[in-house]
RNA sequence: GUCCCCAUCGUCUAGCGGUCUAGGACUCCGCCCUUUCAAGGCGGCAACACGGGUUCGAGUCCCGUUGGGGACGCCA
């Protein structure tokens, strides 16, 4: 057995790390930490169907971006690396160890093969639930051993655990003591049809072997546990120190799942009267995989085909997954803060009412206290997460605050930096910095900063600010803007002090208010009312596409204007 | 259906028997600043699920009801 002590991440590889994930991964971390324990990662990979390497670079990447290091596991980055000689850290390359105590637990008649179909099984529960009765697998009392252990050699089974009888007590360093009743843990299966362990296997065998002395997860597991303690205890395996954390929640009151993305995309389907012609846009292959996924409820799309698939419907997906967010451009403190609070609260510090939610993993890690922890689900709110992110985002130093962004852009727009330049990029980062609530708004569409990307000659004007500052009033927006455009053209320099300095000596001269000027000109540019101050917005266009910009709107609306 | 967990503003939560006419954060609303939009500053609305106990005293302890959630896989 292992001699040291350390908490675990375990994930199983099947996709993206999702945010529950996340938030075991940190609060891991932090009991670590706070404990002097090492954080090791370990990838359950014994489901040989769903697991592949790419989930698993997928997955280490995630925590690699959170800022999530381990110290122990697979080396990813400056994470990893197996200093006591306890790895491997993958379940799949564990086999032999499984084998050997599956052997073990065989011999001494702690465990027996079953040879079951899983479609007999299957009919079991079917029966019992019909008769409205539980369902719980165990060894028939005619069952004979040695006939069993003959069996073995030639036909397919599992290997199934002999739980004893009794109640189960666990502790739980949240919820306290919990006692389960043997009617419901069965003799459960350790070792599948391939070969394989099972989860509740491999769990406690890894679990000791890498002396994890304290485990912390979701309360989905809670049911497992009397399990695992009881093969703790048949293996003569000390029980580490549970701790089972409350589920986050969607905005519904649902599970936060991987499958949400599924069921959004499979009910927006469904609704969908057209869906024969969007299907025939898809490539084939994707067509054929549509029409599987549409017959049966069980089934999932791959996530590419997911998203191409949705992008057909024009449905969004939700943000689930770590990567998701990463994409929506939110920073990874941002994140690693909003999740640390779902299930954790920092509580008062001193009597004072000051608000103690913003902190760094840092200060998580030095504050982290199993007491601290709350007992009830918690509903992801994405409102206040992006209340986080724009002010982490306007807290950050304009420097830290681009190379941000660059880092952002070249993973996901990378066309903004290569066909603007760094120069200009510096200019828009300065802008639109308190105007963003994520790295994403900078090239969204709908940001702040979305008159930028316009072309000059396609600039499209809203209909409300065209009327109320271009239209409207004496002289109207109009006739101001026509002439406040030869001021425009005479500019030699044309940095933003000197552009708001000329329009207000503009207003000075004719005697009008700064806005009269100052709003249909950045209607004429922008299409909209609302941009960055006059000069910035000015300045960052440049002087030749603002000119440009003016008499495209003049001449589309002067027309207009002159039959009214 | 069976077992297990949970229950304070719309949401995340503070509260560990009296200091609670319940505090903070997000959302929403108002005001200030202001050439627009942000940012920033100030203020406001808003909760102890219900019913029984225990106690001099209950958001805080106990029981029940209701509600929410999880588990019941050769998934993890």
């Amino acid at each position: 057995m292992a001699k040291i002590s350390a908490t675990r991440f375990a994930p199983s590889p099947t996709g993206h790390l999702h945010v529950g994930g996340a938030r075991t991964a940190l609060f891991n971390r932090a009991l670590a930490r706070k404990l002097g324990d090492s954080f090791l990662v370990r990838i359950e990979d014994t489901d040989q169907a769903r697991s592949s390497e790419t989930a698993t670079l997928g997955i280490l990447e995630d925590l690699s971006w959170l800022g999530i290091n381990w110290d122990i596991g697979p080396v990813h980055g400056k994470s990893g690396g197996d200093p006591n000689n306890i790895g491997p850290f993958y379940q799949s390359q564990r086999l032999s160890i499984y084998k050997g105590i599956v052997e073990q637990l065989l011999e001494t008649d702690l465990a027996y093969p079953a040879f079951e179909t899983p479609d007999q099984l299957d009919k079991m529960r079917k029966d019992a639930r019909q008769k409205k009765v539980n369902f719980r697998y165990r060894r028939d009392k005619s069952f004979s051993r040695t006939n069993a252990i003959a069996r073995m050699q030639r036909e397919p089974h599992v290997i199934r655990f002999k739980m004893p009888d009794g109640p189960i007590k666990v502790t739980d360093q949240v919820l306290g003591e919990i006692v389960f009743g043997d009617e419901h843990v069965e003799d459960f299966i350790i070792l599948k049809r391939d070969g394989f362990p099972t989860y509740h296997l491999a769990v406690v065998v890894d679990d000791a072997f890498m002396g994890i002395r304290h485990v912390l997860r979701g309360q989905e597991h809670l049911n497992n546990t009397p399990r695992q303690v009881a093969l703790q205890k048949a293996l003569h395996y000390a029980t580490p120190l549970y701790y089972h954390v409350p589920l986050i929640f969607n905005q519904d009151g649902s599970k936060m799942s991987k499958r949400d993305k599924d069921k959004v995309v499979r009910s927006f389907y469904r609704e969908t009267i057209n869906r024969s012609e969007i299907l025939k846009d898809l490539p084939k292959l994707l067509q054929k995989e549509v029409t599987l996924w549409e017959k049966d409820k069980n089934r999932q799309l791959s996530p590419k085909s997911l998203s191409s698939l949705a992008d057909g419907l024009e449905v969004n997906l939700p943000e689930i997954d770590v990567e998701d967010f990463r994409k929506a451009g939110y920073l990874p403190e941002t994140v690693c803060n909003f999740l640390s609070l779902l299930g954790f609260s920092p509580g008062k510090q001193d009597n004072t009412d000051e608000n103690l939610e913003r902190f760094d993993q840092k200060y998580f890690c030095e504050n982290f206290e199993t007491a601290k922890l709350g007992h009830s689900n918690a509903k992801f709110d994405r409102k206040k997460l992006l209340a986080f992110s724009a002010e982490d985002i306007n807290n950050l130093t304009p420097d830290s605050f681009l190379k941000h962004w660059e880092e952002w852009a070249k993973r996901y727009e990378p066309w903004v930096f290569d066909s603007f330049g760094l120069a200009k990029c510096t200019l828009i980062a300065s802008a639109l910095q308190s105007r963003c609530k994520t790295l994403a708004d900078l090239t969204s569409q709908k940001g702040p900063g979305a008159f930028i990307y316009l072309d000059d000659r396609g600039v499209v004007f809203d209909d409300k600010a065209v009327a109320k500052f271009l239209m409207k009033g004496e002289p109207s927006g109009l006739k101001i803007l026509s002439e406040v455009r030869s001021v425009i053209a005479n500019m030699i320099t044309f940095n933003p002090e000197d552009v708001e300095l000329r329009v207000q000596e503009f207003a000075n001269e004719h005697q009008i208010g700064l806005g009269k000027v100052a709003q249909p000109l950045r209607v004429a540019v922008t299409g909209i009312a609302a941009s960055p101050p006059l000069g910035v917005t000015l300045n960052l266009l440049g002087k030749t596409s603002v000119l440009i910009r003016i008499d495209s709107c003049l001449s589309q609306h002067l027309k207009g204007f002159s039959q009214n």
